[in-house]
DNA sequence: GCCGTTTTCGGCCCGACTGTTTTCAGTCG
């Protein structure tokens, strides 16, 4: 049994409830369901070595839940709410996720029209019967309908840069033509999650309504979700919501925090502000007893005041972080700056679009010390790998290159790791080679015992120095390969191997909690671009974000030490 | 249904905007 489909029952069961009006049981079904969402072991795992007492350990998770996590992993069901989902129509979940729809209106539409699926409401809205209903009107059927159209397209997220660009973009736009003093995203977005639903936009202005008229105005806009004086929302020609908010100077640091999330993050802390006496909202945190404000400027000051440390944006995950800050451990996380040099990138010469000479002058004009080139290896024939004769004649290449560059260039390759795990290349070549960067690219589908040993064997090669894009996976596309990473994260520490961290925006391979656990194992990373174009060396910024939301530091990260302490990490360094 | 450095009972995060109804419930973030 996977996680997930527990996880998913939970959520449905929450669902169901919030539709019957039952209160408080909803939420605690869902705060489990994230408690396990948080887990890296198999509920199933769990069980078998701890028992029921174990599961009960899971954040979340009690007597009762636990209960049924051991009917489920035992009978692949749960009696109780089988009884349950019969007694609810089916589609009513489906339901609740369309925008505008909360259990109150989807138990309307059940009671009174019968309506117990999306094509269900499609039907009634057509006839006009929705419009019909008391608390229902012209407006609320318009917006259904809008959500509708969405919910079909699909509540796809989208990949960061794009949210970035659109972020970025609109504020450099309300910056040019409003008059904002502060103006920050905030959401998924400034945590540099994977992927992002909507843009939040906080600012301040002395002007609030002019700046609203502004943002409502923009030009990409199609859709005015919403208008007041201090928020708004709009959605762009691109389908993308951007939320945006005005806010006094004073209240800027709450709202931020505030905005910033993630939800249970803000919880936790307002968990704490409960129980020193204090409220912690939006505008800041307030005296209990005398509503008076204690601290709002700045995030600083209302982490301060709760006793803790800042805690920067991508460590809010609620898995940690505030332990860590009341106790003054938060770790000084790596910086894009830090990073000395890209150690995983294409040129043409395989699959990359441009040639060894440009990808090395933009390399240059990010500040880079050094700098790797990659390229596929002889089996990776869809991206038009190297032969040896190939990569021999590419070396002449680089070197040529490199007496025009004031980088310290290096030849290596992205060696395909095959079916038996062996390497791509034979020995007395690999061991030419400055830099081996090690990737499986072929028979994705393995069972995972087979794709663990495969991993493993070429985690022994010692000529392999990192692991490529570990996981395998392509977000939104490609599901990661199945392995245990536990065993992996073990023997590349026993083999002095480091983890790629890749920047690819469609891999973020690693993901975080498998760099937090791969770091327990005592590893080290590479962030880097796997750039196949010179504007793809700008991704370092969403690997060094990924490298943050798994709380590492520059002391992590190899390719942050200068070329000298490379040279002693990296055996074949010229 | 869960949880506890106030508690094994009695809480459970907080506020804005919308639409519809005329003072507020529902929904969202």
């Amino acid at each position: 049994m996977a996680n997930e489909e527990f996880v998913s029952l939970l959520r449905k069961c929450a669902d169901v409830l919030e539709l019957k009006k039952i209160e408080w049981k909803p939420r605690a079904y869902r705060r489990a369901a994230r408690g396990i969402e948080g887990l890296r072991e198999p509920l199933k795992a769990i069980y078998e070595s701890e028992g029921k007492k174990g599961l009960e350990k899971i954040p979340g998770v009690g007597e009762s839940i636990a209960l049924h996590i051991e009917e489920y992993i035992k009978t692949g069901k749960v009696k109780k709410w089988e009884r349950l989902f019969s007694s609810s129509p089916s589609g009513s979940s489906e339901l609740m996720r369309i925008k505008g729809l909360g259990p109150s209106k989807v138990k309307q539409l059940q009671d009174e029209l019968g309506i117990s699926s999306v094509d269900g409401l499609r039907k009634a809205l057509k006839e006009g019967r929705v419009r019909e209903l008391s608390g229902f009107g012209e407006k609320t059927e318009k917006n259904i309908l809008q959500s509708l159209k969405l919910f079909s397209i699909g509540q796809a997220r989208m990949l960061i840069p794009q949210a970035m660009g659109i972020a970025e973009e609109t504020i450099s736009y309300l910056k040019e033509n409003a008059p904002v003093s502060s103006i920050d995203y905030a959401g998924s977005l400034r945590r540099m999650k994977e992927t992002i639903g909507d843009i939040d936009i906080l600012a301040t202005c002395s002007d609030a309504e002019e700046c609203m008229g502004v943002f409502t105005k923009m030009p990409n806009v199609s859709r005015v979700l919403a208008k007041g004086k201090t928020k708004s929302s709009v959605q762009l020609r691109s389908g993308v919501q951007i939320d945006f908010r005005i806010l006094p100077k004073k209240e800027y640091g709450a709202a931020l925090l505030y905005f910033t999330g993630n939800k249970q993050h803000n919880i936790e802390l307002r968990k704490i502000a409960i129980k020193k006496g204090y409220k912690l909202s939006e505008y800041g945190l307030f005296s209990k007893r005398t509503g008076k404000n204690l601290a709002s400027r700045t995030e600083e000051d209302v982490y301060k005041k709760l006793g803790l440390q800042f805690i920067p944006p991508e460590m809010r995950q609620s898995n940690g972080e505030i332990g860590l800050a009341s106790n003054s451990k938060v770790p000084r996380l790596i910086q894009q700056g830090d990073i000395c040099g890209d150690l995983h990138t294409h040129t043409n010469y395989s699959d990359g679009v441009e040639s060894i000479e440009d990808m090395l002058k933009a390399a240059s004009s990010l500040g880079y010390k050094y700098y790797a080139i990659t390229d596929h290896s002889k089996s990776e024939r869809i991206a038009h790998g190297l032969s040896v004769e190939r990569l021999r004649s590419q070396w002449k290449e680089i070197d040529k290159a490199a007496k025009k560059s004031k980088l310290k260039v290096l030849k290596g390759a992205e060696v395909n790791i095959l079916k038996n795990g062996e390497l791509d290349y034979p020995d007395k070549i690999l061991r030419k080679l400055n830099v081996c960067v090690g990737g499986v690219h072929s028979s994705l589908k393995m069972p995972r015992r087979e794709m663990t040993e495969r991993i493993c064997t070429a985690l022994e090669n010692e000529y392999l120095d990192s692991l490529a894009h570990p996981s395998g996976r392509l977000i939104g596309q490609r599901e990661p390969c199945a392995v245990d990473f536990e065993k992996i994260f073990k023997v590349a520490a026993d083999n002095g191997k480091a983890m790629e961290i890749n920047s690819q925006p469609l891999r973020l391979d690693l993901n975080s909690s498998h760099i937090r656990l791969a770091k327990k194992h005592g590893l080290k990373f590479t962030i880097v671009t796997d750039a196949h174009a010179s504007t793809q060396l700008d991704y370092i910024r969403f690997g060094v974000g990924q490298a943050r939301r798994g709380w590492l530091t520059r002391e992590d990260v190899l390719n942050a030490l200068p070329y000298s302490r490379l040279k002693k990490v990296f055996g074949r360094l010229p």
